[in-house]
DNA sequence: AATGAATGAGTATTCATTCAT
DNA sequence: AATGAATGAATACTCATTCAT
């Protein structure tokens, strides 16, 4: 007998189902908590079984850990892009890009960050000190020092800081609410950015 | 006949309890973990049944706070303090004891600091943007402003900025275990609070 | 020193006591249940420490015991009173009385009576066919049938028959709240009692 | 390997399931109450693991509504075999009928009777006054006094007088424990019943 | 790949009762 | 008589995970 044309099929590549599943999860995580999410809740919003969430996750820890990875991700492919489009000896450009771009990408998802760092964070100490934007950021602090851009006693250390003081800013609940507070929000992160790395804001 | 004088009462002061039981609790959710202490545990290291317990808290959850609470009103003691000892119109050398005094205070309260913030951090986003310390750094950083100490354009901004970076700083695993280790991170701080208020930070 | 002359005496006579305890339960009782209610929601009520509620009675059930005993003497003081009322050898009246007061006795306190006899029933099995007031209407159908008011092959069993009967229409939820409502259960009532005996009801 | 013949399967049909544990519940309540039954019993003696009961039960209260519809429809369903065999225009043998075949089948399980509603009453007052076996007698007394077999002003009002008669009657401890108690119980049952409805009983 | 019935470990919480004062 | 802090037994329920089909 043929299969009924109109139902969805059965099976689908494996990359489908996975971020599916994801997005059931991001969904549900945000609406009601990680804590407060079932397996079968995720499994329910995808439509499918609950044997099926093991084929692709093995816990929900690791559930979280893949929409972690994936918020990050599409932060660092904003500041990439944004940072890209500056002059190669912009330093201080791509700096000011670098802090704009992390926040940006940061309020874009103010909800998944604050669960993906705060309110569920990794088992490890490591989230807010070792993540691939902090060694961007600080890569980036490496090379201007390295070009003469400006001073750096220990790129790490500062990435470390303006990363997590960054974070502190965004984190705010019902901050950049409107158009005009996002563009003070975003000015001021910048000058802090920028002060902190000895450069003057520019606001004189 | 006179009640045995070695026995301890078995009624205690309510607060006398509820210190004892916040100890027990805090000593397990370090060794263990949060998830992992039952409150049985809690009560056994208390010396007392398990009722009692709800005596005093309504949930781990409750404990949990209530050591927050008392982590962080001990750090802003300490930070007070510090401050304190400073001339009056030494804004500078305010600001360099309070992050210093702030980070000392979280340095050696380490475990209890990851485990109050970060390994289980409160349920509402405010922990870290809203806390007393953060009031306390905010008002400082107004008042010098107010003196002519430092231009401030938003205090409050800038308060939660630097509460995040130093948090951030600190809460890395492993960071400040030689004593020496612990005083360039503390000067590196420092440097950079100062820095962020557009006060040279005097190392050249 | 004085005691404050405002504030209530601290010891109370027993009765008082015991009769303010059970007041204050049967109040909670009706309004949240039986089970529902705690020691010390009753203790609360009556004003008075959890520990004063063991002087008194020794278990939630001894208080309801109490309420049910309270409950029934009273609908039995009343049937006695109105069959009483009626002449020496008027035995169609008493019967007619008897169902009359011992049906009104239940709709005055309806709620209690339901507590007392179905949602919380005694331990044992007696509850509905063995009670004062099953035992009086007995007798009732005993003597009558003694001076040749009616034949009852069995008193004891048309009482449980007819009390049981009783019981059930006054349970009903919502019956009898109007006025002409009551009084046409009532006049129902009484006509079932006396066909049940034998007479004729009256209504042709 | 082909599956092990002997061993049972491990899912069965859902209703299957469901008898068993209902089953398992009903002699467990009867062997040693409701409340003293734990859920972990009843899936033992269903032979299941315990999450296995919140797949066909929500609570032990949930069971024990089962219980009772069962044990009500089974009553139903005699009622309903004896009085069909009946003549269609004999309505004194239906009525007989009616009253003996709802006393065996509270007789013939009077502990699951005493049970299901007087040692654990539903939680609404409901049960005792309106359920199907009630339902059922009132519209046979309805559909006789159409026939003029009888007269009855009120048949749901003689139905329930006689329904919770005939309850409080069988639920006797004690009662109808040898044949011979038996039968004079039932014989005086249908007597009560008959003479309710103004027929004369036929024992003279 | 997908299903979903079955599993069973794990624990927070309540509250009747006691008893030292 | 009265208090109320302390006790601790007792159990329902959830839900991640498995696995036979």
């Amino acid at each position: 007998m043929l299969a009924n044309p109109v139902s969805k099929p059965r099976t689908k590549p494996p990359g489908e189902r996975r971020d599916e599943l994801m997005t059931a999860a991001e969904r549900l995580f945000l609406e009601k908590g990680v804590e407060q999410t079932t397996i079968e809740e995720i499994t329910t919003g995808a439509g499918v079984a609950k044997g099926t969430f093991y084929l692709h996750f093995s816990s929900k820890a690791d559930v979280l850990q893949a929409l972690r990875s994936r918020f990050v991700q599409a932060v660092l492919d904003g500041i990439v892009a944004t940072v890209g489009r500056c002059r190669q000896e912009d330093w201080r450009g791509k700096l000011a890009a670098w802090s704009t771009a992390c926040a940006t990408g940061y309020l874009d998802a103010a909800g998944l960050h604050h669960l993906a760092f705060v309110a569920a964070p990794p088992a490890t100490r490591e989230g807010l000190s070792r993540n691939i934007l902090i060694d961007h950021l600080s890569e980036l602090i490496a090379d201007g020092a390295g070009e003469g851009a400006w001073s750096a006693d220990d790129p790490g250390f500062t990435a470390v800081f303006l990363f997590n003081a960054l974070h502190g800013i965004v984190n705010q609940p019902g901050i950049a609410e409107t158009p005009s507070a996002r563009a003070g929000l975003l000015g001021a992160i910048e000058a802090h950015f920028l002060r902190a790395l000895g450069l003057w804001s520019g606001i004189d």
